[in-house]
DNA sequence: TTATTGGTGATTGATTATGATTGAAAATGG
DNA sequence: CCATTTTCAATCATAATCAATCACCAATAA
């Protein structure tokens, strides 16, 4: 094991996991924790990781210190992209399924066809819709997750197995070469659930989703139609993968203004 | 769970919340509330949050005027009144079913009783209710209704027909001396099938709706257990009858203020 | 061989995070 | 207004963690 080879295995362990302590990083290493700490301080000036009392935690996760708002605005502006992709595929007439998520919010946002049927769980979205003349809004019932603000359980699932839609739009954690996945396992379900009804499934994860595997699978490459990011394609292994189950890639990159 | 993790969290959930008690973070958090009170103070050095006795509110809301629809509302007034009333009956641990409707919003808005699962079809209230830490939150799904915001039918029966309640908070347009009545039949429907699925049924009601008969009846008085509303009781008819149904009457005038 | 260099593990005093305690301050309810 | 209760800030003790230092080893070059 190189020193390097090392550095590396911390930074994508803590960039997939959140977090990781010093003790177990060392243990996991092999190495002693004087090492670990040698590794975390030069990770972190290099910008790969926020060092903790204990341990390291991923940039993203510590969005406490650079200030909250700058980084949220910033978040919504790229999510607000993929949306602006996204939103072309919905037309008039289609019946179109919402998962819960920032990203489909932006989906709902900035929706102006008429005459559609949007399904949700999301209150957000729900409440976001409400204003919107021109569309029949569905909303799926079930037990309310505040880290989401999704809707979920068995009810969901009952009420998404009675319905059938044109296209799905799903929010993921998780984007890796096998398929796509997400930390809990309700949510996790309800999703399998909109993937199972829908005629056209359609994956929004922005690029910082590559790569990461999340704690539980949604579903593989083949039940999907389109994943929609922001950034070109970088990585071989994904890209091959969604070329052999025929999922489109869709991005757009901050061109046409 | 790390320093800066925790306080990451904090700040989130302060942010979609809208506020925080330090012992519920305490809790939830699994720590001490001195730590949970270092943390705030540092988040509100850095702007994340506003501190107040008992906990934290987010930046954004500082103060709490009525909102943009809330003064279009008729009768606000009395329907916060009769809310304020009514909201004294949920006791914690039970099961609230809360129609949709305007006053039953002022009901969600004014609930602070911790630990209690509020079902519920309105969106509005919902929305309301997502900021609320204490509460468990589940939605009956359906189909959205512009006029209400409610969501109705098949769906929503269908899903009311799976749970039970211990209570029920009902809007109603028309309240007569044979019952309860409003204006579309979807709604009906799904009032009934609320009626059908609560151990107690309160109607709550300004006085403006008593002596109307609206379009289609939702249900007769013997299936009632409390009519709430805003003033004495001057209809001799509609006292007789709510009498002879064993039907509580309770209302509270602008008293102790 | 010998010196040097870079990486490593162990040690230790210093630092930090945390939970408990207590008197002070603030909210609450007459 | 006062009494009561709740919450807070300040402080302390403890335990965990860290930074600094030193010694060691292996690889390399003189």
């Amino acid at each position: 094991m190189f020193a390097d080879e090392r550095k590396a295995q911390i930074a994508t362990y803590v960039q997939t996991h959140k977090s990781a302590t010093v003790s177990m990083l060392a243990q996991m290493l092999a190495t002693s924790e004087s090492t670990i700490r040698r590794d975390l301080q030069e990770l972190e000036e290099h910008g790969q990781l926020r060092r903790t009392h204990g341990g390291a935690i991923a940039v993203e996760v510590a969005s406490f210190e650079p200030t909250w708002q700058e980084k949220h605005v910033r978040h919504a502006e790229e999510k607000a992209r993929i949306a602006r992709c996204a939103v072309k595929r919905i037309a008039p007439g289609q019946t179109v399924l919402l998962d819960g998520g920032t990203t489909t919010y932006q989906i709902a946002k900035q929706l102006s066809v008429d005459g559609v049927t949007v399904i949700t769980n999301s209150v957000d979205i729900a409440s976001e819709l409400t204003a919107k003349a021109g569309v029949h809004l569905v909303v799926l019932g079930g037990e309310f997750r505040n880290t989401t603000g999704a809707l979920v359980g068995p009810f969901t699932e009952q009420m998404l197995s009675g319905v059938h839609v044109d296209i799905a739009f799903l929010g993921a954690n998780g984007v890796d070469p096998t398929g796509i996945t997400t930390p809990n396992t309700l949510e996790a379900a309800t999703k399998r659930a909109m993937v199972a009804c829908a005629q056209t499934v359609c994956v929004v994860a922005d690029r910082s989703k590559f790569g990461q595997v999340s704690f539980v699978r949604i579903c593989e490459w083949k039940d999907v139609d389109v994943l929609y990011s922001d950034a070109p394609l970088d990585d071989p292994e994904l890209a091959g993968a969604l070329q052999r189950n025929d999922v489109i890639y869709a991005y757009d990159a901050q061109d046409g203004e």
